[in-house]
DNA sequence: CAAGATACATACTGGTTGGTATGCAAACAT
DNA sequence: ATGTTTGCATACCAACCAGTATGTATCTTG
């Protein structure tokens, strides 16, 4: 049953990348659900289908699936998602706007109750153990970098205003941003998501040139 | 020796009201330092210097100490500093963004690192006990319903700019500022926190009259 | 001043948790 | 073909946890 949920594996030989992949994937999702220190290792070898000799043949321990969860699923995604788009773009301002849209458009209300990924772990983390911590604000700081020097590009390209302080700017959207979010997982209220969203769309409006 | 730090009493007659106290300051730490799933009970009444049997006289369980915590100290404690201070203002604006400068100023780098304790039992909690996020979902209801007021207010006086939608505004001002903490409690970082409180600043100018 | 109710302290329990020890079959190396 | 390493499964363990059972000193009430 649970093999074919994760497709484990097509037939009986072994695949240890794949294996591996599994547990990954299944602890990211337990991990999202339920905060790292109250999920069990029991629920994510559930989930994935394997047994506790594949974990810890993959993994020292349980903050090293965590550490790995971080690196190799959460970071990834957030680039792919929220930083490069806006890189990438030469009005930074109107990528940023559209990256929200988007994301009020297309969010379950699964995922809305469940919150970021990133702030769920930052937030339950960042005190308790400091190796969480300092990957997160890795990934943090990468996220205020790119944006900062997006804003920078913007302002080259007369789209984003002079007077904006990339800095200071790149840090409050991003906090803003996981302020959302966080403020939406609250009140599992697809309303307040939007009228937070609404907020940071018009905000973005004050930075145009 | 644990009698007096929290001065549990201050001779040997017994008082249900201060051990009562006791026993939901000493939860209020606990949560707000490791989270309310991850602090066990014995942390809590190792802090407050009782036992099971009073724990168990006064709560049915350890979701109803929960329960008062944020009912009996963290709503009116967010109200008094945080909420109070703009409805009471003719200028909610400035009233704001004074809150905010006194907040980076007098924060220590312990509350720093140790975040919102709304915010924090409210990303901790929100997906996996109902009886909490409705007690908390109802705090941030409050306070953005205070600040809407109050710029609605500030309408009225020629302080907030008559383009200003109030709800969506309240919505990201909460959020935005539950964000900044947020990203500060992860960096264990004073200078982020100022940046993320420029921004905000920032932003508040822009709503103006 | 009894007698019941209140306010705890102490000791215990069943269930859960992260982690370990061991065994064994599949893959690989020689 | 055969020995060695890899990739897991199974069974187990000590620690910890929320909650309970019970005992008892203190306060209140008739």
């Amino acid at each position: 049953m649970l093999e074919l949920i994760h497709n484990k594996c097509c037939d009986g030989k072994r695949d240890p990348v794949k294996t591996r992949e599994n547990l990954l994937l299944s602890a990211y999702q337990q991990i999202h659900a339920h905060g790292f220190q109250s999920v069990s290792l029991d629920a994510i070898l559930r989930d994935a289908g394997v047994t506790k000799g594949a974990l810890y043949h993959h993994f020292p321990n349980k903050n090293a699936l965590g550490y790995a969860v971080v690196e190799e699923i959460i970071a990834p995604t957030l680039a792919e998602f929220w930083i490069n788009p806006v890189i990438d773009s030469d009005n930074p301002i109107n990528a940023l706007q559209q990256i929200v849209r988007e994301a009020g458009d297309t969010m379950t209300m699964d995922e809305l109750k469940m919150g970021c990924p990133l702030n769920n772990l930052s937030q339950e983390m960042s005190s308790t153990d400091e190796g969480f911590r300092q990957r997160l604000a890795d990934i943090y700081e990468g996220w205020r970098e790119g944006l900062s020097n997006a804003l920078q590009h913007g302002k080259s390209n007369q789209t984003v205003a002079e007077h904006v302080n990339t800095t200071v700017t790149a840090a409050f959207i991003v906090s803003s941003l996981e302020g959302c979010i966080g403020m939406a997982k609250n009140s599992q209220d697809m309303n307040i998501l939007m009228q937070c969203g609404q907020g940071t769309i018009d905000y973005l409006e004050t930075l145009r040139a």
